[in-house]
DNA sequence: TGCCGTCTTGCACACGTTTGCAGAGAATCA
DNA sequence: TGATTCTCTGCAAACGTGTGCAAGACGGCA
């Protein structure tokens, strides 16, 4: 490694003292050099090659351009388009943005944490709250910004952007109540995390709203394709009458299509089943997902913006955004066989 | 932001010097302390919930524990495992990854280059390189540590770790024409990118060693399913008796299956497709897609184990890992036509 | 001429760690 | 017992920036 070169050395080579080289070359500090010495110090610094040590500055400044990200895993495709949101948000700002897979285990999120913290990051996007959650009262308490995406929590005065699940369900139910179902089931997520919780209160108020027993509820404990497949085959075995499922998220429901095969069931002709989040490809696959789409990249994006104007202190009150979902039909919901 | 609890805070609260602190601390330097004072020194930083300031230490070590990855595009599902892999051995290490999205186009890739360089990124992990790259070339200007991923560069003496072309491309091959297809086409991918090129010349290496004709190619100009499409649409306009394409990667499968829809095909039965890479879902798509299955998360482990080993001075030769990838045969593939 | 204000710059310290050096005890051995 | 080695800890100086404070230069004005 070469050694770098310091605001010191370019100091010396102007021939002023290294703190007036700092100050020409801050933006916000500029104005208090003369114009003369600033394009001299401005040349020297290109002669030289110098370029900012962010890492001094962020020590000093106790500021670091930086916000970290929680998920639970970047593989599970409904975080992709949230985090390109994001980054992309965050780099025109002049941020960076480092992400942490947290594998939905508590250790992991503490530990991300501490290391983000080590790294003096100003915020925190937050994809993995649980109801309850221990990364937000640390953050809380130590007075770090941050703003929750999809799923928020129990306790008020906090930043999030999450789905309007109410609309979200009513809309499946609607649909698939408009199609004859009568006996309809759902395969609800960990009622730890908020999206679990509200979707199945969701699914039992509406099913009450159009009469119908709102009651067959199969929990699932963590969103994934075999907890899906594992859910329905428990379901199935409860009532072998149920018509239809709307399963609280695309991998359970994909999941239940697994189980359906198992059982020599067809969707839609003897079952039809919901999913939510419209995550990539479940418009091709066989039979092609009805499901609920949601605005992934968008929720990213004004999450972070949120985030940013805390930061900057331009907002500092706490509000929570409902984004609006869409019902897309396609192949896996029919009408209710006889 | 309240006050951060410091090496000093705990070195009072013990009653020794914040030094010894440090030492007690640090795994390589533990061993100079008396284990009673390390005991009392660690119940203390738990208690007083320290955690270290790796801002200030890289500033001290002139290391950042960081590494920057250059990626197109994260909502390319080639990418997610990759990064997963780079991420957790990155952070096994105590590295933290920071990674842009660079849409293949170069003015971001340069962007990103700079402010990773000001935050003093120990290496890089670059996917998006072309067969000549510029970013490849400041790398080595500047003695930056750095391994290729999947794409590789034409010069030699770097490190990549790559899927083996020649032996992706021959199985893929070796299964058509068992199955009786001998008017076989290439989609291919851009010819900048070592993917694009190098699957183009093992698909013409290896039809002629199959005694067939190796010249019915179309190039896609990007990766995408869009390009696909129109790659397949150009194809069938030059040859409607073609009975197989071999697509340089899934995506570009995807939109040639599109295009035989729009063209009222039927695929495997007129038409077999076959993809590239293995991503995500292509396995319950309707229909299933018989591909080249490359160790995504593995390339990207290793990758990363080979720049954290050229980091640490333990490996400086330069070498190409190839990447043995393996044929899987679904439903897109089926004897041809008579 | 003397006073005051403005503009520009230098000085020195701070941010939280790490580490070479030195010194204080303790242990070893003759 | 005294000399010598060894173990452990403290001291202080860095790493590269940013910034409050003060001081010097200069001009305006009465």
């Amino acid at each position: 490694m070469k050694r770098k070169v310091t605001i010191r050395d370019v100091a010396e080579h102007v021939g002023v003292h290294h703190s007036t080289v700092s100050r020409a070359l801050s933006p916000s500090k500029r104005d208090k050099i003369s114009p003369a010495v600033v394009k001299k110090v401005e040349e020297a610094a290109d002669e030289l090659g110098y370029f900012p040590n962010i890492v001094a500055s962020s020590l000093k400044q106790n500021r670091s351009f930086t916000v970290g990200v929680l998920i639970p895993d970047l593989t599970n495709p409904l975080f992709p388009p949230m985090i390109r949101g994001i980054q992309d948000t965050g780099e025109a700002a002049g941020y960076t943005v480092i992400t942490a897979n947290t594998d939905d285990e508590q250790d992991k999120e503490l530990n991300a944490l501490r290391i983000m913290r080590g790294r003096a990051i100003e915020g925190m996007i937050i994809t993995t709250a649980r109801r309850e959650d221990r990364i937000v009262d640390e953050c809380i308490a130590n007075d770090i910004p941050f703003v929750l995406v999809n799923r928020t929590v129990d306790q008020d005065g906090i930043s999030a952007v999450i789905v309007d699940d109410d609309h979200g369900v009513r809309s499946v139910l609607d649909h698939l109540v408009g199609l004859g179902h009568k006996r309809i089931a759902h395969v609800s997520g960990p009622q730890h995390a908020s999206t679990g919780f509200g979707r199945a209160q969701a699914f039992t108020q509406c099913m009450t709203a159009h009469d119908l027993q709102g009651d067959l509820i199969e929990p699932a404990d963590k969103y994934s394709i075999e907890e899906g497949r594992r859910a329905f085959t428990r379901l199935f075995a409860r009532d072998k009458k149920l018509t239809a499922v709307v399963a609280a998220n695309d991998l359970l429901a994909l999941g239940c299509i697994d189980a359906t095969k198992e059982l020599g069931l067809r969707v839609p002709e003897n079952i039809s089943i919901t999913g939510y989040d419209d995550i990539q490809f479940v418009d091709r696959m066989s039979p092609a997902l009805t499901t609920v789409q949601v605005p992934k990249y968008e929720m990213g994006a004004l999450a972070t913006q949120k985030l940013l104007d805390m930061i900057a202190g331009d907002d500092s009150s706490a509000s929570i955004v409902r984004m609006q979902p869409r019902l897309v039909v396609r192949e896996s919901t029919a009408a209710a066989s006889a």
